[in-house]
DNA sequence: GTATAATACTACTAAACCAATAGGAATAGT
DNA sequence: ACTATTCCTATTGGTTTAGTAGTATTATAC
């Protein structure tokens, strides 16, 4: 069984980013917010772009921003009612939101290549909209266990 | 629940033309090679663009050609045993083969992330290396007549 | 109430990637 | 030989992406 997609899900660089802030966030929530410098520090990403970033995922409303001297973002909800799919939905599909399918074209092959594609984008869908980011907490604990637990001992 | 994914299971036009050539060419069989400008006619695309596809196709082995003046393209192989992944991997993948995790830079996040793409990856797999040629003509035929059988009737 | 440390906004740039094109060389049938 | 076709290599133009830069705005601390 050969690999197919493109590793990374298909994800561009900075919806991962996006991710793995909203990850460190979700790591490292207690009140106070957290800077962007930490985050960017933590995930070895450029301090600059990931405020571009945490911006936009603010006016996405999935973190909230506080200015000023003791500044810094938190999460806006709670960590198991934000899903890895809504990240990546709002960070992917920033405006150009790729108009589905005005080629009415009708060529052979096109019932079977939509179902094709809905049955991928069905399957797929369904990991990112059940995974959230408290459950991407768990993994990450459980996995480093196995790990250890297979390794070290 | 939202669509996460851009349409069309993230797979490039050029990709997406290689698989509508392969699915011209099982449709059409019959000993006899099918030109290039007969596939491009029928499905819509240029000419020259289909050349350079079907050029790698053959290269691949997923095609063969025959030169010269009756010449054209026919399937390598039976319909059957041709999966949409190998296409997919094959047109997709060519050259730059994205050094994969060569960033063993260790981040929070990093396994958790890792069986994202993983589960991923494996979903998506699944369908197109289970999906053969054969398959999308039966299933074409099959939602063609489910159409017919509901609107028409 | 002023200095300061942070986010917010807008625009820009460099590089990578993708779709498509161009021109001609090789080949096989008639 | 002629001609219709595939074959090969290179190049273009456009779009997207990753990242940068400069400045404005805001809230806190003193």
């Amino acid at each position: 069984m050969q690999e197919v997609t493109t590793h990374f899900g298909n994800v561009s660089r900075k919806c991962r980013y996006a991710l793995r802030a909203m990850f460190e966030l979700t790591l490292r929530q207690g009140g106070k917010p957290l800077k962007v410098n930490e985050i960017a520090a933590s995930q070895s990403i450029s301090v600059r772009f990931l405020e571009v970033i945490l911006s936009e995922l603010r006016q996405g409303g999935f973190v909230e921003s506080r200015r000023g001297k003791s500044g810094g973002y938190l999460l806006a909800r709670k960590a198991d009612s934000i899903f890895v799919g809504q990240i990546i939905n709002f960070v992917q599909g920033n405006g150009h939101r790729d108009c589905l399918d005005t080629s009415k074209q009708t060529v052979p092959g096109d019932w079977a290549m939509a179902g094709l594609w809905r049955r991928v984008n069905e399957v797929v869908d369904n990991i990112y909209n059940n995974t959230s980011f408290a459950d991407l907490i768990a993994q990450e604990a459980a996995m480093k266990d196995d790990y250890i637990g297979n390794y070290v001992i």
